[in-house]
DNA sequence: CGAGCAGTTGAAAGAGCTCAAAACTAGTGG
DNA sequence: CCACTAGTTTTGAGCTCTTTCAACTGCTCG
């Protein structure tokens, strides 16, 4: 069930045959995480990476007085905690939002490796960069996209990642997403998100009905989120 | 003038002398940016990083119409793209909001470094992993943050970060900004950005003329902006 | 069958936006 | 030293996107 981080490794660039066996006697353990349970919590510290085999997870940051913001959704085949690695704790918790399944990297098991093979030690260290670039994205969107905008933006942006571990068919995925939920990613109300979607769903775009996605006019939705696949780096990078 | 740099690391871990003098011969040659200019520009290849040393300078996206968004704010001691390294181009420009002073260190160079010092790797990994960190917590403002919180909360980041390289002195600081800069940090326009100053000076929290920031009521202006400073990881990890 | 979410709908309020113009400020050149 | 220009800040008024609050529907599951 390693093979969607492989994938996603490999989008970006390739991977020996040693390189991937080391990395599978990296990552063990196999644990099922019911939804809404935390997988990784904020502020304590941490000795191990977790990586999303299945399912959906988030990051979330949240104000004293409840309210709360997704900083970024994690598809199988992420390191949903990676910067932990350097880090040592995290800024915010990593949430299931569907049952997962989950594997972990002792951070000692991570650090051995990128030891012993120093193009991992960079090939992960892209990964959080990478991390960071989506991040960009989403303060764009947060910022300056309108509600419509900013849900066609994510919308592309999970096909576009889905679509690298091999969870797309016929422009339709997964997405183990309440209407609640969308809000607290796309910085809107819950009443919003669903007058927002029914205007998707309206003009023909997209329909997104028991979590899950059916793009029906891509072009149209691309042009209207202004998205650029660029920051998600999916071209071999020449190492 | 590469010391800020050094209180930026100094501030998260230790830095030997050995590693101090290694940095100080990676990193060459100061040259002077005007206001406005761009420094880095977005998607092309890279092959050096740049280093703020004096000045203020800011990651920008935009859309294709023309609206624009901020993602971070550089001050001097930061490597503004450090992602470039692995990424090897940006998903923005850099620019310089200020006049500035930067230096460069070749790529090349910086993996000599980090061959030849280790703990370097991960340190520089943990500095890219920080910036990954204010990005979420900007996406929280964005996303969650009415005006004046995110703005409360904008200057009290500035201010910590500030103060780290030393650039505070009596809670006050240089923030070369517009106010219509100001208003593509925070995802309003320069118009309510107006407004909303107007409010923080008549509420005696904090005022904002000719590019200086002086913080009246820290506390309150923390309160109000709900910042917790932990996400700029400004404890001495124990490498 | 009832409890409890998730989704849907309506009406009213409000935060922030748009457009436009006036008031300052600072730099430039005569 | 003053006039002139350009950029920035300030102010006003109207508008709109999004929120708030509240109720209602439908579905699932014990």
């Amino acid at each position: 069930m390693i093979e969607r981080h492989l994938l996603n490794l490999r989008a970006r660039g390739s991977i020996s045959c040693q390189e991937e066996a080391a990395i599978r006697a990296t990552v063990t353990g196999c644990r099922q995480v019911r939804p809404h349970e935390i997988i990784v919590r904020s502020h304590v510290r941490l000795d191990s990476c977790t990586l999303l085999l299945s399912g959906l997870a988030t990051q979330l940051k949240d104000l004293r007085d409840g309210r709360r913001q997704m900083t970024a959704l994690h598809v199988p085949g992420d390191f949903m905690d990676l910067h932990g690695l350097t880090l040592k704790r995290l800024d915010h918790d990593v949430l299931a939002l569907s049952r997962c399944a989950v594997a972990t990297a002792p951070h000692a098991r991570i650090l051995e490796l990128i030891d012993a093979f120093p193009r991992l030690a960079r090939i992960y260290w892209s990964a959080t960069s990478l991390d960071a670039a989506v991040h960009r994205e989403w303060e764009l969107s947060l910022g300056r996209r309108n509600a419509l905008e900013r849900m066609a933006h994510l919308f592309c942006e999970l096909h576009a990642r889905l679509g690298v571990v091999g969870l797309v068919e016929d422009e339709g995925y997964e997405c183990h997403l309440t209407q609640a939920e969308l809000s607290e990613c796309l910085g809107l109300t819950a009443v919003h998100v669903n007058r927002t979607l029914m205007h998707l769903r309206e003009s023909g775009l997209l329909e997104f009905r028991k979590c899950r996605v059916r793009i029906r006019d891509m072009e149209r939705l691309r042009a209207i989120a202004d998205f650029d696949p660029g920051y998600l780096y999916l071209d071999r990078r020449p190492w």
